[in-house]
DNA sequence: CCGCATCCCTGCCGATACTG
DNA sequence: CAGTATCGGCAGGGATGCGG
């Protein structure tokens, strides 16, 4: 079930005759690609994910253990989360509130290829950046 | 920048100890990932590699076949993927001018992370455009 | 054909300060 | 504790025009 195939728009034309059952409108499938990757290329959502891996978090917890974000940011990132229902929000109206972060199934099922991209990055980072020496040098000198 | 770090290949139905991962304070492994998911993230990178994958191409083949992308930012998107090892530029010194692009290995070995991205948001668009009509609905209500 | 340079506008992100 | 509001810097990226 692994067919792939992106959905590339090569399309030049514009509004094609829709008549096979296997297009289901490749623009609207390579903006919601493009969303996706937009998603996990962002700088925090990430970190957050694999933080919440671990179990659910309260804000401040979460904070603390990405440390380098800042409180705008933690919170702007996790309404982007919850918006895609990748993270649910738990209140407990107590009295100091408390609030609980929490990796919704389909935040668990972006994990996976998420880690495998991880993977491939720690697997040739030195590659990476053995090019990007390279590269710079040539042009450089 | 300390906290945890990607590398452990899924822990499936693991139920969190909730303890800390230890953490091994490997920050430039961190940069590596992140940096990885910033060029994925990037808006044009991907599509670029998607539409190389079939072979090679040259510059302007390239530009109609994205379409959308601008010519400043088709130079930009190939000179960091050139930059980061993942696409070669050959230059024919004829008249008029012809650079052809294509994918190194190490470029094609990212496809494939990459397209397992894919394959979710293809997967999962149904339901992350839906829990955002949800999240939408009830924020405004 | 290929690619760089410039202008300019937009949105992201960090720091700070303030409410419930 | 959790979240919002505001300001300022800066990078992304579109449009256009010039040069090899």
């Amino acid at each position: 079930m692994q067919e792939g195939t992106f959905p590339s728009v090569s399309s030049p034309g514009v509004t094609a005759p829709a008549d096979k059952a296997a297009d289901h409108g490749d623009h609207s499938a390579c903006r919601a690609v493009n969303d996706v990757l937009s998603r996990v290329g962002d700088k925090w959502s990430m970190r957050v994910v694999m933080n919440l891996d671990r179990g659910p978090m309260r804000f401040n917890e979460l904070r603390r253990a990405i440390d380098s974000i800042s409180q705008r940011m933690l919170t702007r990132t996790l309404r982007g989360l919850e918006r895609d229902g990748l993270v649910s929000r738990t209140v407990t109206p107590s009295v100091p509130p408390r609030v609980d972060y929490a990796l919704t199934p389909l935040g668990q099922s972006l994990r996976e290829p998420v880690q495998a991209l991880g993977d491939w990055a720690m697997a040739n980072r030195a590659a990476v950046e053995d090019a990007r020496t390279t590269f710079d040098a040539g042009c450089d000198e």
